[in-house]
DNA sequence: TTGTAGGCGTTATCAG
DNA sequence: CTGATAACGCCTACAA
């Protein structure tokens, strides 16, 4: 029951030419009649006729076909990529195939060989928490094939990618926080491994550094999972043993920020009066919550956006990796809500 | 710059053996001897091949690709169905192609013609608000197309669809209500227009007349465009006008049940002892507000699991389109939670 | 202005 | 057990 499609051989067959003329006149090519021109579009209109995408990435070894590695779709912020990149590929011709890897390294490899055997021209990538040695990618690399990385980005010489400024955002919500008044701020931080983590810890530390506070390793605890029952229960474990007691929490995700204000509400504690609390990427759900979160926001569909752009621009070669930079960095924006405004 | 692929002639050009040799080896033919097997694999292993998998489509007139057509990613339901999509084609090799409408019925259009272009397998569409007409995909129907419709299905005979039961969910949900002890219970709905506001209003109406329950048109409000602060809007009106009060909200979405707590909470009403709310949907966040709000799930996962695995048994033609049920009905879960618990 | 032939990578078919 | 050939649909040098 399968989809008969036209092609051009029928056309060709039909009026008597050879498929050559016809492929011809279907793209306009000089040296041919405007009879023929006529006949041809005319009766490929009326079969329906079809050009076979598959046959054509065969003949230039193109598929206008990008591939998506992600970890989860169903992410308030990769869905918002997802939509960046959806819509710059559409609007230049390119399909998008996507993959989610939920974070396993295996799916993410087996993802990236499907992908290569599809023949994609380039790859847009957001790796696993579980991938720490990046081979799979930077072969690819090697022999120049187009990826660009973001959000979550390798340490590899010569990649491509497009991250937000974490450092600065994590900066931003800590000074916040300290301008407010709070003084013992921990930090609720993500996986180690990750760069984002490095880089929002680091923030986190540059501010207080900078406003001359203190701060003792204790204040950072990782949350390896980042969602909110894990997060409670540390922050319940801290509240309850620490002597001296955290008066903010900086959270390198909105999902643990909710569970450290469950706990601090279990506790009794009252937020922003007795605790202030900032999250990370501006989750919709921020908005939400009682009292509404402050939040750093990620500009997820800018990020989708602009890695698509210079993919593209990487594979029809109209930049040159080697002369490009590398490292496209995105402004985030700190939110202020009520979780963080004591005054 | 090209990813210099390693094709089967190349092995065979090494080997000084024949193409047809290489392929019949590589996929472990009968009437191979165990010679060749080995030396061709390794040397596959070692050149790292890859087959091509555009040219096995051209061949086969299969892609193993399905393309999917949703109204929006950001959208916690709809990606929530992706990840169900994409685990069971990736389960079954599939790849996904995916594009968005952003409701749009040209971009649906567009999208479902470079979708065949590129030799789909089959479809999995949720169409866009716009949509009226169903021709662009009657059409493809008739010929024996895959297609299978989930969420917003369209009324055409023979389409296989994949719905969740809103009605009953709707029941459940108004019952609990009832059985809570509340009495005068409103209902925020949806847009009239679509089949699931109706749907959702009828389930509510059917709980109430079950139960000995009179209720008035007037406990029905409309909030077309569904979002917290519409719903915030229009509860406050209610709250301060009405002269008869309501006790209880059930609300045709999550976000219009946020706005309804966030107005009883600034009216100081206690939720749920004054007043008690259910949401539909069971967005994430449902967890996270407090008090936590009972909600309808939708079982997103699943039906994109259960869609994808109808349209690939049609696919390969495990199941005939005219021999089985065409509509699929998934039960939803009433989750209750502290919102609506009276006693 | 149009036609012919070859090839993109693979596999099915028919010969040896 | 292995090889040659044709074909999937399209494009493009080269020929006419």
């Amino acid at each position: 029951m399968k989809l008969e499609q036209a092609t051009i051989k029928d056309i060709a067959r039909e009026l008597n030419v050879s498929s050559s003329t016809v492929s011809r006149a279907l793209k306009d090519y000089p040296g041919i009649s405007d009879e023929t021109k006529r006949k041809v579009k005319e009766l490929a209109e009326k079969m329906n006729y079809r050009p076979n995408a598959i046959a054509l990435s065969l003949r230039k070894s193109r598929s206008f076909t990008i591939g998506v590695i992600i970890p989860e779709v169903v992410h308030f912020f990769f869905s918002t990529v997802i939509s960046g990149i959806e819509e710059v590929a559409f609007s230049r011709g390119y399909n998008v195939i996507l993959t989610q890897t939920n974070e396993k390294l295996a799916r993410e490899k087996s993802s990236v060989d499907t992908m290569l055997s599809n023949q994609i021209d380039g790859f847009l990538v957001s790796y696993s928490k579980e991938t720490t040695d990046f081979n799979h990618f930077s072969r690819l690399l090697d022999q120049g094939f187009p990826i660009v990385f973001f959000d979550r980005v390798p340490e590899i010489e010569d990649s491509v990618n497009v991250v937000v400024d974490d450092f600065k955002g994590s900066y931003e919500a800590s000074k916040h926080l300290i301008l407010q008044g709070y003084r013992r701020i921990y930090h609720i931080s993500g996986p180690v491994q990750l760069k984002i983590s490095k880089e929002r810890l680091r923030g986190y530390q540059a501010a207080l550094e900078d406003h001359g506070i203190k701060f003792e390793n204790s204040w950072v605890i990782e949350c390896p999972r980042g969602d909110e029952n894990e997060a409670k229960e540390i922050t319940l474990e801290i509240l309850k043993t620490n002597s001296e007691k955290p008066d903010a929490f900086f959270c390198h995700n909105d999902m643990a920020a909710v569970g450290v204000m469950m706990a601090c509400k279990e506790m009794g504690l009252k937020i922003p009066q007795d605790i202030g609390v900032v999250g990370f990427s501006n989750w919709q759900f921020c908005t939400m919550l009682d009292p509404s979160l402050s939040s750093v926001a990620q500009p997820g569909f800018k990020m989708g956006a602009k890695a698509t752009e210079i993919l593209l621009d990487i594979i029809e070669k109209k930049i040159n990796t080697k002369e490009t930079q590398n490292t496209f960095v995105l402004d985030t924006e700190l939110l202020v809500r009520k979780s963080s405004v004591k005054i």
